[in-house]
DNA sequence: GTTTCGGTTCTTTTT
DNA sequence: GAACCGAAAC
């Protein structure tokens, strides 16, 4: 469609007009589940661009990579080519997409290296042992860099939050503070900075560089935010000051879906907005379309025992069908082939299986289900907790580019080093220390002097190395990432993987895939700049848009913003859902509430409540379950239970 | 002194 | 899976 063509009246509902319509300055748009939000963003942008905005003055925010490819497709069928120009995407992306630009005003090398969650945790560890810290009691890396994180974005100190963390647990806060202090150091000495990082540093390029903050806000005319609910401080600082206090900004979300303050999300600064921006226009969009009214109807049941600041009530405009159904089953296994037969049923009924979703609290909770859908040889896809570009055997030939990339990166050096025999953490960290820890791969003299320090016992295969090391240069290969990767397999990774893996025709299959993947990018830098932020779920996304029939099972987190005319929330029981981890040793559930709104908007038509009465423990013991509140929140006749009989 | 191997244990949510 | 730990092997 060209330019000016849009007919936004047609198009859009009242609500949604007002909002795409707003004038310039602060725009808040409470949207509740299903009622639109995307469309009224792509729109908003479509106005934006139909009024002379040209799309290079407009940045768009967004949580999650898939949230911003589905806005930027969705602006670039509405409003043509043009928009290419726009910037959009995650708060870490345009970070980034800064930093790499400024990061020296800052101390760093402009060819930082970003380190995912894997890295970071190894550092960690490192970090503890080095400090001789790492005894029983003392916390795991996982746990420090929650603690870590958190402490960053919400821009607290660490003493602090350790100290009411570890209130009641036997260890000394200096040393947490210790361990920080020396993470910190590290990740200076290795030039990289950790996903906290590109935020903190994005938001210090703002506040110290006051040339450069003038410069984006001059170039960003209007500003748009997603998902508002679940900016930290950071992140709402961040956007302030590039707004400015004249700016047009326009933010959108819905403080029931607020579900990210275990990692430093704070809803108040959606409540807060129109007291930080006193001329805020306020928008709400309540009309929901996506789901029948039954549905719904629990929806506003179950979130009205939630505080929270701005209430709205869902209003249905669809026709009536039929109540949620609350299958009351005896297991795990029953809930299984429960929900197996369910899917047939309604497959015989027309519904294919890309309509449909299991939903989980926590990964595991789906084990017994994956392994049923197997034995039925029923396809399926998950979006599992091991990210795809976090595989061992990706992060493996990838390492080979990071350190091409960035020579002091000690994590790819010792990566890359340990695939040979006999070179376990030590000897490797002898080697770094020797070569002045940095190793420049591309410089022959440096090759030289790793090549001389590398043991008899580990020189078999160690030339391919040293030839893919020589090629980069004579082939220019840094422009083609995917031909190192390709060349590393071929006279390294292939052998290698087939005498460490079991299953190594697969992973094989994944590094094929990651090298198609590399031919978007036009360098070595340009990859790894993409690869670190980017999750499984683009690699996913893109096989169920080639339409590969297939059932989703996804945690409620990742579920957000997605639809499915049948949903199925497994084990919806105290102390699975809400989790009794998540609520740790505080009595407020508010949060677990709206995972739980959360799940029940994301359906359609059809929606199943399954509450298994046992649990099989590890130690082979029964846990006796209980509902979970959430279900005896909500009235029972607004349900319709089910005892399937597992013999009828 | 290091690496490797085999068994055990544990999984909250993500950029 | 994959991180962790202890024991055997180099």
């Amino acid at each position: 469609m060209a330019e000016g063509t849009i007919d936004f009246d047609q198009a859009l509902n009242e609500e949604q007009l007002a909002a795409v319509q707003a004038p310039d300055g602060p725009v808040l748009v409470i949207a509740a589940a299903g009622t639109g939000k995307t469309r009224t963003l792509v729109y908003r942008v479509a106005w934006l661009v139909q009024r002379g905005v040209h799309p290079r003055n407009i940045l768009l925010l967004t949580f999650t990579n898939r949230a911003a490819r589905e806005m930027l497709d969705r602006a670039r069928d509405l409003v043509g080519d043009s928009v290419s120009g726009l910037w959009g995407g995650t708060f870490h992306h345009m970070a980034n997409r800064m930093l790499r630009r400024h990061a020296n005003l800052l101390g760093y090398e402009n060819d930082y290296t970003i380190l995912d969650q894997d890295d970071s945790k190894k550092l960690v560890r490192t970090c503890t042992q080095e400090l001789k810290l790492g005894d029983k009691h003392f916390p795991k890396p996982d746990v420090l860099l929650s603690l870590y994180g958190l402490a960053a974005s919400t821009e607290r100190p660490v003493e602090a939050l350790a100290a009411s963390r570890f209130e009641h647990a036997p260890v000394r806060i200096e040393d947490i503070l210790a361990v920080h202090n020396a993470y910190e150091n590290r990740k200076r000495a290795l030039n990289a900075m950790d996903f906290d990082d590109l935020l903190i540093n994005g938001l210090r390029l703002f506040r110290e560089q006051d040339a450069l903050l003038e410069h984006y806000r001059d170039r960003f005319e209007h500003i748009l935010v997603d998902e508002y609910q679940d900016t930290n401080t950071l992140q709402a600082e961040w956007v302030d000051l590039i707004a400015g206090p004249q700016g047009n900004l326009l933010v959108v979300g819905d403080d029931f879906q607020s579900i990210y303050s275990w990692r430093g999300a704070d809803f108040r600064n959606i409540i807060s907005f129109p007291e930080r921006y006193p001329n805020t226009h306020m928008y709400k969009l309540v009309t929901n379309y996506r789901s029948v009214p039954e549905i719904l109807g629990m929806a506003n049941a179950c979130i009205a025992g939630n505080p929270e600041q701005f209430q709205k009530t869902l209003k249905a405009v669809r026709e009536p069908y039929q109540r949620p159904v609350l299958a009351q089953l005896r297991d795990g296994r029953e809930q299984a082939s429960f929900i197996v037969d369910r899917v047939w049923e309604l497959r015989r009924q027309g519904y294919r299986l890309q309509d449909m979703v299991v939903l989980y609290r926590s990964h595991f909770h789906a084990l017994e289900i994956q392994m049923e859908l197997s034995e039925k040889a029923l396809p399926y896809l998950i979006t599992s907790g091991v990210r795809f570009f976090e595989q061992v055997h990706i992060k493996d030939v990838t390492a080979v580019l990071r350190l091409l990339q960035n020579p002091a990166d000690e994590l790819a050096f010792q990566r890359i080093l340990g695939m040979w025999p006999r070179l376990g953490p030590k000897t490797t960290l002898k080697i770094w220390n020797a070569l002045g820890r940095r190793c420049d791969l591309r410089k022959e003299a440096s090759r030289q002097r790793l090549d001389a320090k590398i043991p008899a016992a580990a020189r078999e295969g160690w030339n391919a190395l040293e030839c893919l090391a020589a090629d980069v240069d004579r082939d220019s290969l840094l422009q083609d990432p995917g031909e190192i990767i390709h060349r590393f397999t071929e006279r390294f990774y292939r052998a290698y993987a087939e005498e460490t893996f079991e299953n190594a025709d697969r992973r094989l299959e994944d590094i094929g895939e990651l090298i198609n993947y590399t031919s978007k990018f036009e360098s070595v830098d340009d990859f790894l700049n993409e690869v670190a932020l980017q999750t499984n779920m683009d690699a996913e996304a893109e096989a169920v848009e080639q339409g590969s029939e297939a059932l989703r099972l996804s945690t409620i987190h990742q579920a957000k913003g997605l639809e499915w005319r049948i949903v199925f929330i497994l084990w919806v029981a105290e102390g699975l859902f809400p989790s009794t981890r998540a609520l740790g040793d505080t009595a407020d559930d508010s949060e677990e509430r709206r995972l739980f709104y959360v799940a029940v908007t994301r359906a359609k038509d059809e929606l199943y409540l399954c509450v298994p009465q046992v649990r099989r423990q590890r130690d082979g013991g029964m846990q006796f379950l209980q509902p979970s509140r959430f279900i005896g929140e909500v009235k029972p006749e607004l349900m319709r239970t089910v005892k399937p009989n597992r013999w009828g």
